[in-house]
RNA sequence: GCCGAAGUGGCGGAAUGGUAGACGCGCUAGACUCAAAAUCUAGUGUCAGCAAUGGCGUGCGGGUUCGAGUCCCGCCUUCGGUACCA
């Protein structure tokens, strides 16, 4: 639905509307870009509160005298849908860029190609700019805490300083943050980003090659890499340092990885004192620790804990660390070398991809490369056909090969990248609202009767992905006044995940003479294994799926080289032999068939992994009401578990009797108008409630089940009285939408049970007459006594002491007290 | 490391502090059938016993309680999330 031009029409649109917003934090909304201009031309950026990448200020008259491609730039900056530099895993040897999940050390998961780190222009979207509404909305929400606790962790607000320190013999400020001021003294050293803008500049002639062999080795790893391997310290000195605000001691500048670009300003100024990972660089390097923190007094105390008084620290001296972040605060803002600085780890959404699925941008570039948004009456822009999906050599979009497409007759070009798959999947509720307009993503009235989604059920894999991009279109959309509602979700509850089996292939980082080199699983030791990498194989292929000895046999084998040319001449070592080109060569005689043992895990079904299972196989069996009611029994809801066809037969044969109880051999309607009785009614009854109250909490296993001990007992007393199975179906109706709309038609009714009222269950017929109570000596149960439901406990006490079974037990003991719970249990407490 | 969730038969799982294992799968036996499938009936935690019956049983060790899978304390294991976030 999101590919389909009428769909993506409006995803265009909010594109656009973004692009031609800015968000203004004093009104804490976005804006139009008109208004942002009409400031422009009348103050410059004096009075200006405007969320934007880079801090510049103008006055009026320059703003005025600029060129139109320069005011252009300048708007990017602040433009809600804007295009920037962004860092992107670009692979040479495929000609693409690569999805971080596509890269493994390093290496393409296709191919084991390397893979660099590139930057390149790229549109993004500035979520940042909504990050504390993302947050403090949270709390209105009727969600998990585990899913808001995620939220709140990825949005990443932290409290602290922007310090700005001169730099030795340079005009520039080197700006950094700082969640802790008050360790300002303790500073030792600096730490840039590898791709921070000055390394370049501020690295002296002495340390150019050694940093440009580091930047080289960072570029080859992927973001991931950097953040994971927290254990190894590297780093380059600039030669060059940066002054001490309050000291006016010089100090040394670094290059590290461990500090990225993306978050605060790129560069840190490292208090090895108070910083594990300061720490272990200041050691490896051999650089000073001053100590400034002394947490005599608090033994047990973290970091986190911010307990400690100041030492060697100046004016600070003597305070505790609240206080000490407060007072240095104030001086750095005193002294025009700081400011108190809110900073969040969210940051803007990368919006563009290389690929050709994906919505076209709305967006032409005039002759001057300036980026001009297509009128509204000109969408869609569709996406047109294209015979090669490649990207071009020059790592372009594969809508790049179409030249006529892409360079229109008044000089200017089409934009080229296409939109990633949250864009469409963005607002597709809202559509669900009022699906055919033609005029605007959905009406007014439609959105105002709807409002926004009242319950929402997925999967937690789209915590931080999906759910939070969605909040910030809602938003977007809410201060445009297009949606009534701040929030697009009001409660929403996450199901387990359906997981699947991965089946890899390992396969070695060295080329073996030349050729790939893939190993069998079970030949792999576990020493080895750094020295391989897993490429998913399509499941399809597989023999024994699912089992620890899956397999690849020759078929199979063949069948993935197809799938997969660049490995068309792989050598597959299988253990008895090995396969390779078709062939298989044993090892020695009696060998006769390769098997290429695959690394089997249990993880979450989907694309990239090439382990989804298609439920239309399923549906065809066994029909889609019982591929429903088969999920829907497999578990608590929110718990997650591998695909499995094992237990479905008891569901379908439940449906199957299901049926049978309203439809005879001969096709003729079994049910009479005789009363029914009332043990069934009861039965009916109680099976509303259960139903009923487990489908509040949602526990849909147990509904299922309640169902089943129904069926059971009605069939048990051949029950076919309309009065108690028309009710049924409408029961169940939910749980099996089309079996009970074609049986609730066969019984005559005209209208859909989906619209008829669900049952309520009467109180008067859900008691039983009589109460099977248990009888425990000690809390064991030893004997079991039925009474009447209106039994006094005084009764049931004789009657359970007299019982001969108790009796028995009780010989020797003494009664010491006999605990009866009405409708419950008793229980005799004798020693 | 931190945060979260969970440990119950051969398997998926059920159980407001009150009969542990509901319901289903699987398995065993029987009925129907020439036979099989389908369907139906019965049994199925484990150990001892021909049986009646009894002992033991919800990851491990303690505790609270007339009574604990459930509550409390301490451990173990698994799964999920997350991490050079300055």
């Amino acid at each position: 639905m999101t590919s389909d031009p009428s769909y993506y029409r409006w995803t265009q649109w909010i594109f656009l509307r973004l692009f031609s917003h800015w968000y203004d934090k004093a009104a804490d909304k976005a804006r139009p870009v008109e208004e942002l201009i009409a400031h422009f031309r009348q103050h410059g950026t004096h009075g200006l509160q405007a969320f934007s990448a880079e801090y510049r200020s103008f006055s009026a008259q320059e703003w005025s005298s600029m060129s139109p491609v320069d005011q252009a730039e300048i708007l990017m900056n602040y433009r809600l849908a804007y295009r920037k530099e962004s860092f992107v895993n670009w692979c040479e040897a495929l000609g693409t860029v690569l999805a971080n999940d596509e890269v493994k050390d390093g290496l393409s998961e296709r191919g084991g190609h390397p893979v660099e780190r590139k930057p390149m222009l790229q549109w993004s979207l500035r979520i940042t700019a909504y990050a504390e509404r993302l947050l403090g909305d949270l709390e209105k929400l009727d969600w998990s805490d585990a899913l808001k606790t995620m939220q709140r962790n990825w949005i990443g607000r932290s409290e602290g300083a922007q310090v700005f320190f001169r730099l030795d013999g340079h005009q520039q400020c080197l700006e950094i943050f700082t969640t802790r001021p008050d360790t300002i003294f303790g500073v030792s050293f600096m730490v840039l980003a590898p791709e921070h803008e000055w390394v370049q500049l501020l690295t002296t002639p002495d340390h150019k090659e050694e940093m440009d062999a580091y930047l080289t080795y960072v570029k080859t790893r992927t973001e991931r890499e950097r953040q994971s391997e927290v254990k190894q310290v590297t780093g380059v000195f600039t030669g060059a340092h940066a002054i001490h605000p309050f000291t006016g001691e010089l100090i040394p500048v670094w290059v590290s990885e461990y500090v990225l670009k993306d978050y605060g300003a790129g560069a840190i100024m490292a208090v090895p004192a108070d910083d594990e990972r300061d720490r272990a660089f200041a050691e490896k390097f051999q650089l000073p620790v001053p100590e400034i923190i002394d947490r005599k007094e608090w033994p047990d105390a973290g970091r986190e804990d911010r307990r400690g008084w100041l030492v060697n620290s100046g004016f600070l001296d003597g305070m505790l660390i609240p206080d000490a972040i407060e007072a240095v605060i104030r001086r750095l803002e005193q002294e025009g070398c700081g400011a108190r600085r809110v900073n969040y780890k969210l940051r803007d959404a990368l919006f563009s991809r290389q690929r050709y699925w994906g919505e076209p941008f709305p967006i032409v570039y005039n002759r001057d490369g300036v980026a001009v948004p297509v009128p509204d009456d000109q969408l869609p822009v569709t996406l047109p056909d294209l015979d090669n999906f490649q990207p071009t050599k020059e790592g372009k979009a594969p809508l790049a090969r179409l030249a006529e497409w892409v360079q229109l007759a008044d000089g200017s070009m089409r934009e080229t990248d296409t939109m990633p798959g949250y864009a469409g999947s963005s607002w597709y509720f809202l559509r669900y609202m009022d699906a055919g307009n033609a005029t605007s993503f959905a009406g007014e009235e439609e959105l105002q009767y709807w409002k926004e989604v009242d319950f929402y059920i997925g999967g937690t894999e789209h915590a931080v992905g999906h759910l939070m991009y969605a909040r910030f279109w809602h938003k977007f959309l809410f201060d445009l006044g297009r949606v009534p509602t701040a929030e697009p979700f009001r409660r929403l509850v996450n199901q387990g995940m359906i997981q699947g089996v991965i089946e890899s292939l390992w396969l070695a980082r060295e080329k073996k003479d030349g050729s790939h080199y893939f190993l069998s699983a079970d030949l792999l030791e576990e020493k080895d294994r750094s020295q391989y990498v897993a490429i998913p194989v399509l499941i399809d292929f597989v023999r024994d799926y699912g089992t620890d000895l899956s397999y690849l046999d020759g078929e199979g084998l063949g069948k993935f080289v197809a799938w997969r040319p660049e490995y068309k001449e792989a050598i597959f070592e299988c253990g008895q032999g090995v396969w390779q080109n078709g062939q298989f060569m044993p090892k020695k005689a009696g060998a006769v068939s390769s098997r290429m043992v695959t690394y089997s895990e249990v993880g979450k079904m989907s694309k990239s992994k090439f382990n989804v299972i298609n439920p239309d196989d399923v549906v065809a069996t066994y029909g889609a009401d019982c591929f429903r009611m088969y999920e829907m029994f497999l578990g608590p809801i929110e718990q997650s578990k591998p695909w499995d066809t094992k237990g479905i037969d008891g569901v379908s044969k439940f449906l199957r009797r299901f049926w049978a109880m309203y439809v005879g051999e001969d096709g003729k309607m079994l049910l009479s108008e005789d009363a029914p009785g009332r043990e069934m009614e009861r039965i009916l009854h109680q099976t509303i409630r259960k139903v009923r109250d487990d489908l509040e909490r949602l526990s849909l296993n147990t509904c299922i089940s309640h169902f089943m001990i129904c069926l059971n007992e009605l069939r048990r007393l051949e029950c076919r009285s309309a009065a108690v199975l028309e009710p049924l179906i409408r029961l169940l109706a939910p749980f099996a939408p089309h079996i009970t709309e074609e049986l609730w038609h066969r019984i005559g009714h005209q209208g859909s049970v989906h619209l008829a009222p669900y049952p309520e269950a009467d109180p008067e017929l859900l008691l039983a007459d009589e109460i099977l109570y248990p009888v425990s000596i000690n809390g064991k149960k030893r004997a079991e006594l039925m009474a009447p439901r209106e039994t006094a406990p005084s009764d049931l006490e004789r009657a359970a002491l007299s019982l001969p079974d108790i009796q028995r037990w009780l010989l020797g003991l003494e009664v010491k007290k006999v605990i009866v719970v009405p409708g419950r249990m008793i229980n005799i407490v004798a020693g």
